[in-house]
Formats: structure tokens, sequence, C-alpha cells
DNA sequence: CTGTTTTGAGACTCGTTTGTCTAGAATGTA
DNA sequence: TACATTCTAGACAAACGAGTCTCAAAACAG
């Protein structure tokens, strides 16, 4: 659905998002938070600037962080920025080429869920996934939980 | 989201159930006939057979046919036969043990596409996808279009 | 200037998936 | 029996994704 490289993307950002604003916040300590592989978290850093959604700087008191108001980033945008712009865009059974004059038989069925993903990823914003992680028991972490 | 494996097994299933009732196909022409790998689709039949969805003949008027009636042949069961039961299964953001007690931040807005697509893939059978490729201009193959 | 911290780019390994191919076991026909 | 047809199982290679590692460039501190 989302390569491992697009979620690593979204959850940076939610975790910038939540952390505190103009702070440019090392790779590595952003991946020992979220418990992920600081190299693998690292890679995702180069398409996300690229699209202007985050601004890193080298050097000692250097990091990264977000270029914008997290509510005006989308996770569309983090989709679009790492894995090109195709989630889901494409036929449940492989057809090439399926589409609205050469449907298949899933199709019409297939192409509701599509929206539904769709619009998931355009209403929802960084900012938004953020604020949940306060007010609700919420979780960015893959590590063990510390309920 | 489904491997090609499982989708050419979808395909096999519809295109056995569009044609004659009781006949055994043999695979190279059905691979030809869905313009697939012959080969590759051999493949997938024994999967299919082990789950009780096909049953095949070797030798000369042999081949793969229907098990069942297809009316009662659900996608669900081609999916669960070829990928295994994980569809969608695992949370959007790849966090391990992302559930009801520590959801991630999609974790509920993720849980209603994982139902339309549970439910999308427990309601149709592949008697119904193959009845519709005659009433609408739908199509099975992967070749040029032919109309 | 020297050394440390950090990003940036890329090579590299590893495992899975896709796809091709081969050999063998059934099955039917002459 | 001999032979053609077809499934079955598995070896094999190519392609891709995930993840690790290394080296260089930038930036700062002393």
């Amino acid at each position: 659905m989302l390569s491992r490289a697009c979620q690593y993307g979204i959850l940076l950002l939610v975790h910038l998002a939540h952390g505190e604003g103009g702070r440019f916040e090392p790779v590595h300590e952003a991946a020992a938070g979220l418990g992920l592989s600081a190299h693998f978290l690292a890679k995702t850093v180069g398409p996300l600037a690229r699209a202007g959604l985050v601004k890193s700087y080298r050097g000692p008191n250097g990091g990264v962080a977000l270029a914008r108001d997290p509510m005006q980033i989308h996770v569309r945008d983090v989709v679009r920025a790492i894995d090109g712009s195709t989630p889901v865009e494409c036929c449940v059974l492989g057809l090439p080429g399926c589409g609205e004059n050469r449907p298949c038989p899933m199709h019409d069925a297939w192409s509701a869920v599509r929206a539904n993903v769709s619009r998931l990823l355009d209403d929802t914003t960084v900012g938004a996934l953020a604020a949940r992680l306060d007010t609700e028991s919420l979780r960015l972490s893959s590590l063990d939980p510390e309920h």
C-alpha cells in the first residue's frame, strides 16, 4: 500500500509537528524517538526536502524541521513526495490500462475504495495527526508499549 | 495490495466461470485467452486446488475446472488460498501491534477503508464477476483492446 | 586550522516476488 | 507398448524493496 519509506516519512513529519516548532532536530534523534533505523529514515529526508515539506541544516545544532505550518501539510503531500502519485491508483486485478473506457469486472467497486483512500490522504493533515497524539492515547513509536 | 499470483488466480477463476461449465480447460489455453504467462499462471493452480476451488486433471482432455458453483466462490476465498489471510490487514503507518488498544493516529480512519475492502472481498463472487462480463462491456484480458 | 556534528548521496547486502524453465508423473490414444 | 498431452513440483535467474554501511560535503566550535 504505502512503501516503508513513505510510512517513515509520515511518522517523521508527525513527530516533528508534535515537537517544538522552530527547532532543527537531528535525524538520529527523531529515529530514536520513533524506534526506527536512523540510516533508513535519513533516506526519506531528501525527497521531503525537495518537495518543500521540510528544511534541513548540516552541522552541530543542525537537523530537520518542518518547512510549513503542519496544518497545511497533507498526508497526500508526503505520499506524493516519496512514493510518487500512485497509491492504489492501479487496477485491483492488475490489468494494464484499466479505466472508465475499458474497465475490469471489479473496476467500479474498486473505484469506491480508491476514492475513500484518496479522500483520506487529502483530508488528513500532519498537524491534525500530531494534535491527536496529545488528546487521545495514541502512539507513533514502534517500540515497546510505554503505557 | 494483491500479489500478482493472486490477481492471476482471480482472473483464472472468472475466466473458467465465464466458459462452459463442466469442461476441463488446459492452463495454457486459459493463459492465452487472458494474455498471461502460462507457466506463471500454472503456479497458481496448486494452491487453488488445495483450497478446493478448482479440480485439475492430467493428460489429453485434461485441464482445470471449477470445483464448485461459481456463485459460491468468493473473491475472498481466492485471496486466502493464494496470498493467505492478510490483505490490508496491517497498519497504514506500519506500526507493529497497532490495534484498538494501542492505535496509531490514523487507525480509526484506516479501519473504515479496511472494512470496505473486506466487505468487497466477501460480497463479490466469481460467478457475479463472470456474469457482468456479458451484460457490460468489460474485459479480463491483458491483451490489446479488441473493440 | 583542526576536529566534531550532521546531512547527502550512493554502494552494498539480503530476502521476497515475479517470471522462466526443466524434469517427472499422470492420463488418454493408437 | 509407444507416444502425445497435461498437470505438478521445484530449480533457477532477474527485479525490486528494505535495510545497513561508507564516504564526502557542509556547518559550527574551539
